[in-house]
DNA sequence: CGTCTTTGTAACCATTGCAGTCACAATTTC
DNA sequence: GAAATTGTGACTGCAATGGTTACAAAGACG
């Protein structure tokens, strides 16, 4: 189901609430409810990015690789589903065909500006902003 | 790579080049460059969701189920990718952890704006619109 | 130096979804 | 009745995903 970019920002905003205490992949695995070594291969990806960091060793673990108000769920998509397209166009299309030929130019176009939309959308929120909202939630349910 | 949803809008704007003949299964398949068969389970959803007809027998096939400045790509969009998620979210989250317990719902509200611009921006094209726009770019490249 | 902790990564498996294909009954035209 | 065509079920092959194990590399610490 590809459900590995809610997990990314699972993992950011958990390392977000531990306030520069690095998270060792199994306490992350623990609240993400999955295996350290699947956590440990998406934070390779956030690192690649630059959005986490981490440290091997005793004490070691994961921290944030930049302020969490500076990191916007659509970095962490860039750093998770680089080369997937939202919305894929069949390249099988017959070029002696008028329609064949012409349709995946002008379908490109209209999803280009769809991703765009989607891009802006998710730029509008930070991992600072999830965090807040968690612990906002949190609070209510246990008071 | 999931090409249904190009696959029928290409099949949509294929009809309305057709200007009411009905088009065949084998017709339309050699166009989008896949087999009848596969043509048909599609054309299936898209009938279901009268975006089109089709009739049996000789002379049969498809054509169009409304005009097509009134079919949208949302539409299209809906009657084919109906029950999947645009970014799905893991349901594995350790419910005893804060993160884990409230991480879902604060996602869901900001996927759930992804979404509506998505849509929106989908609205805003109709197969007429693909279809003029494919056929200018045949007379261009012909001309 | 040796042990323990932890990451980074490769390898493998099971499941799932998708595209492709075949087959055939049902329907329609002639 | 014959031919054309849809509608649909079944099957295959392939790729992506999530899960799991294993282990070398790196760091902490006595």
């Amino acid at each position: 189901m590809n459900t590995r970019f809610s997990v990314a920002v699972h993992i950011l905003t958990f390392l977000q609430t531990q306030r520069g205490e690095p998270a060792t992949s199994e306490l992350v695995a623990s609240s993400v409810g999955t295996n350290p070594s699947l956590i440990r291969r998406l934070m390779g990806q956030l690192i690649k990015a630059g959005l986490a960091s981490a440290q091997r060793g005793t004490g070691g673990g994961a921290v944030l690789g930049r302020p969490a108000s500076e990191i916007t769920l659509l970095d962490v998509h860039r750093a998770i589903d680089e080369d997937s397209d939202v919305i894929p166009i069949h390249q099988s299309a017959n070029l002696r065909c008028p329609v064949g030929r012409h349709i995946q130019g002008a379908l490109e176009r209209r999803i280009d500006a769809v991703e765009r939309a989607m891009n802006g959308e998710l730029a509008r929120t930070t991992i600072a902003d999830l965090a807040s909202d968690v612990t906002r939630r949190a609070r209510r349910t246990h008071a």
